[in-house]
DNA sequence: AACTACTCCTGGAGGC
DNA sequence: TGCCTCCAGGAGTAGT
């Protein structure tokens, strides 16, 4: 579930409390979790330099010329806690709760700090991968992933948004979104977000949007993506939003009234994911 | 090259 | 209560 404004949000938050810290151990149950080419140990004795981001992609820089990249993919959780356990910060999936006591069963890695603070690195469905390499290696492992822009870049603009989607013009729009060559770091929740802010149906093909839904939709992401890293990322616990927030807007609110027209909420599958639509706001 | 379907995982929900 | 099935979903990969 960590998308790009999940990861953003729980780097600055990381940055505030690990910038400075230098790292004095680390270990790891799960021997699947870091993938190389270096050994986590290499980490040990690095400071942290800063905490960048590319698309879902978190990079941790350390005064040892070694990176940290993470991805978190579906289920993937940081915790930092002081020496006496309480949080400096927390994000990523919601699953365990942040408060819960750790190490917990799923905590497949924790690295200790200099002023005795941990960071415990949870992941319920073991998806999330870890690798140390030598930092001037990082554009190299990134390059082939050709990215697209990043949507709150000067770089992400309608035209480069109307090249993305005309490179899969035959696809429908959900899954050409959800290519990150198209924008970098959207996933299935703000994706259904902007597209249902766009007034665009998830299942129209790529190639066949007008130039001033073009601009809709850029605008959509935008503002979108923007809002949930400036006021609070999407809450989604089971698959379900809560109905106690008015974000996101549709997704994981099956049944429930469009904000925009009243119309119930329906539920699809495309591209083998949960796609919630407004069959009146969405035109297909 | 473009696209689809399957795979990796676990825990929670819902059906019976 | 308990067993079973389904679902959540990022992205890599095998197959068409």
């Amino acid at each position: 579930m960590p998308e790009l404004p999940e990861v953003e949000t729980l780097r600055r938050a990381l940055s505030a409390t690990v910038v400075g810290r230098r790292i004095t151990a680390i270990e790891s149950q799960l021997p699947k979790l870091f993938v190389g080419p270096e050994e986590p140990e290499a980490l040990v004795g690095g400071t942290v330099i800063c905490l960048r981001r590319r698309a879902k992609f978190m990079i941790w820089d350390f005064s040892s010329r070694r990176a940290l990249v993470m991805h978190l993919k579906l289920s993937g959780q940081l915790v930092h806690r002081d020496d006496e356990g309480r949080n400096l910060a927390a994000g990523g999936h919601p699953v365990p709760a942040f408060d819960t006591p750790l190490p917990h069963k799923a905590t497949h890695a924790i690295m200790t700090f200099d002023d005795g603070s941990r960071l415990f690195v949870t992941d319920i469905r073991q998806f999330a991968r870890l690798r140390v390499m030598p930092a001037d290696e990082v554009p190299t492992f990134l390059e082939p992933f050709r990215f697209g822009p990043e949507p709150l870049s000067d770089e992400f603009g309608v035209d480069s948004l109307a090249r993305g989607l005309q490179r899969h013009r035959r696809l429908a729009l959900k899954p050409a979104l959800l290519e990150q060559r198209t924008v970098a770091g959207l996933g299935n929740i703000y994706v259904d977000e902007s597209l249902w802010r766009a007034g665009l149906h998830p299942l129209r093909p790529a190639g066949g949007v007008t130039e001033e839904e073009l601009e809709r939709l850029h605008t959509a992401i935008r503002s979108v993506i923007d809002r949930a890293v400036t006021h609070g990322v999407a809450e989604i616990l089971n698959g379900r939003a809560s109905p106690n927030h008015d974000f996101p807007a549709v997704h994981g609110r099956e049944g429930a009234a469009c904000p925009r027209c009243g119309t119930t909420l329906e539920k699809l599958k495309v591209a083998q994911r949960g796609t919630y639509v407004c069959g009146t706001c969405q035109v297909s």
